[in-house]
DNA sequence: TCATTAATTTGGC
DNA sequence: GCCAAATTAATGA
């Protein structure tokens, strides 16, 4: 967890229960809270003008959403919706910001976050500015296992569908699921139930 | 549960 | 890479 849910609270922290769909803020939307996922998971998205998504970021529990945003006055440049049952907490931002006045641990918890968040950010796009398909979806493999604690091979079930993994690396749907396929023959991963192993 | 919609997969260009 | 069609899974009335 980023930052404690019991200090959250204290500073005016509240909690919100979201199901699959749900939108929780809206691209264009002044942020008025510093958000943070309990449980489940969230996209970050945007659509393009042919109507395509691009997923600019997925997070799930205990990660920050859009917390830069706090810190700067502009408007989310990204819709966040909720991609399963979640529970999400809000913080008014400037009770947030007073949060981080007071507690410096949890201000370079947060610090640390967002410098983890720009350094993968960086990564995925050198990946995904690749030609070679293997290559964006080998990086997202990549990006999603980091943040699990199992490491061991095939042990990392991608909770992603074949729609989302193209949504996040601009590939075509086909492209994703024959590319995967040549993974698996190549034993860069493995395929169960349709789902991914990493 | 059944009907509808969404996601996945295959094949042709 | 794009489109259409067939199959399968998920959703919701």
């Amino acid at each position: 967890m980023l930052v404690d849910i019991d200090l959250l609270t204290s500073y005016g922290g509240f909690i919100e229960s979201h199901s699959p769909s749900d939108i929780i803020f809206e691209e264009g939307d002044e942020p008025q809270f510093y958000y943070q996922v309990i449980t489940g998971s969230v996209k970050l998205n945007h659509i393009n003008e042919d109507g395509k998504e691009l997923i600019q970021s997925i997070l799930s529990d205990g990660q920050s959403v859009c917390e830069l945003l706090s810190f700067i006055k502009e408007t989310f440049p990204v819709n966040a919706v909720a991609i399963s049952e979640c529970t999400i907490i809000k913080v008014p931002i400037k009770k947030f910001l007073k949060l981080l006045d007071d507690h410096r641990q949890a201000a370079r918890d947060v610090q640390q976050f967002v410098a983890e968040r720009l350094y993968h950010k960086f990564i995925m796009m050198q990946n995904n500015a690749s030609k070679y398909s293997h290559v964006r979806i080998e990086g997202i493999l990549k990006y999603f296992k980091s943040f699990s604690d199992e490491q061991s091979q095939y042990s990392y079930e991608l909770p992603l569908t074949r729609k989302q993994l193209a949504a996040i690396t601009g590939l075509r749907i086909e492209t994703v699921i024959r590319t995967v396929k040549k993974m698996e023959t190549e034993k860069v991963l493995k395929i169960k139930n349709r789902k991914i192993y990493f």
